[in-house]
DNA sequence: GTCTATACTGAGATAGAC
DNA sequence: GTCTATCTCAGTATAGAC
């Protein structure tokens, strides 16, 4: 396997530190110091702070790959992989309470700065709304896939930002349970769809 | 009426830029800049950018109430009041865009930053949700009036969050108007509740 | 109440020794 | 590949003249 590199380990640590303090917010000699090499060392891996930014989402991009194609693997069915992707929320809920969502928080950020990163950022939405569409299309909702995505990865967002307001976990469940249900109403409104179309014939596999 | 003074420029100006830049982002001389004063005059009105940053809490504070009371006096029915929440993403549509919601956008940044302000800043959010849950309890919700407040907020942040990342305002419009169809299934279902309960008496005035 | 001048700090970034 | 020393610059903040 991969050897971790000192390169590894500054992106590792930046990744998190701009996540949990934010990009502009995060100064090198943070980064230095959770790494445990001097800042000088530090412009030897990257010339600027906007080159580990840029390292920082390439590896977010990566990994959100990576975990997409998993819940593509692990999950048959197009309804529970969009389960797997709501359960995210339930995984990270103590980061979540704490940082919100690394996604929506960078994102924001990024646009606040006008930074020149910020397209590549939004990649990021762009893997999981993609992603979304693609299962929603498959579980029959070929019209109005991409609204459904949207509008799932707006509530998961919706539901970062409050809970991490109010620092409050429960909200998280309370939502969470929300969103399987109104799944599973998408889900049946497909079938009786799939039904009117070509009478008892199941569209959508299990 | 109260003659806008100096120190009403400055929280009015820095008021908005820190909407559209981020508290940390903007300087100063920014706000400097905008008002047109020097940076030295400056310290005559405010000790510390915390000192503004508290100022522009408490001003939009007062302006949020102001608004949630004229909607409230404009609109006799909760259910049009709510509408009046839900339709102010239409009104502010361009701004959510290109920066957020000024709410949502303010106490994430202040949650990373870990500043001292961050509870008085999610005072704005507290606002409205209470506010809200008002309008659901009204409703005949009497049971899940926060829940239903959260709710709404929640998908309202996420809307703004998505919008703002994808620089599109046709999802606004898109969710504005399935939380307008929301709520009329809420105030359908406690209409059902309240015939249940006490006949065709109806609880909900008009 | 407003200005100029200036002190102080921490950040990003570079040079060059080891 | 890692270090120390140093530079530059922007940002916050102060002092004191007008």
């Amino acid at each position: 396997m991969s050897v971790r590199t000192t390169r590894d380990h500054i992106v590792e640590s930046a990744d998190r530190l701009f996540y949990q303090q934010g990009y502009e917010h995060t100064s090198f000699s943070d980064i230095a110091d959770a790494v445990r090499i001097s800042r000088g060392n530090f412009y030897y891996h990257f010339k600027t702070k906007d080159e580990i930014l840029d390292a920082v989402i390439d590896a977010r991009l990566a990994s959100t790959r990576k975990m997409l194609e998993q819940w593509e693997s692990e999950d048959k069915h197009p309804a529970d992989r969009i389960r797997s992707f709501i359960h995210m929320m339930i995984t990270n809920r103590a980061d979540i309470k704490r940082y919100g969502c690394p996604v929506g928080t960078l994102c924001g950020e990024l646009a606040k700065l006008n930074h020149a990163s910020q397209a590549e950022a939004n990649k990021l939405f762009t893997l999981f709304r993609t992603w979304l569409r693609r299962q929603f299309t498959l579980l029959g909702h070929e019209a109005d896939a991409d609204a459904l995505a949207m509008h799932l990865l707006a509530r998961s967002q919706g539901v970062a930002t409050l809970a991490s307001a109010f620092h409050d976990e429960k909200f998280i469940k309370q939502e969470v349970q929300q969103m399987c249900d109104w799944l599973r109403s998408c889900t049946e409104s497909a079938a009786r769809h799939a039904h009117d179309e070509h009478g008892a014939d199941e569209r959508v596999r299990r």
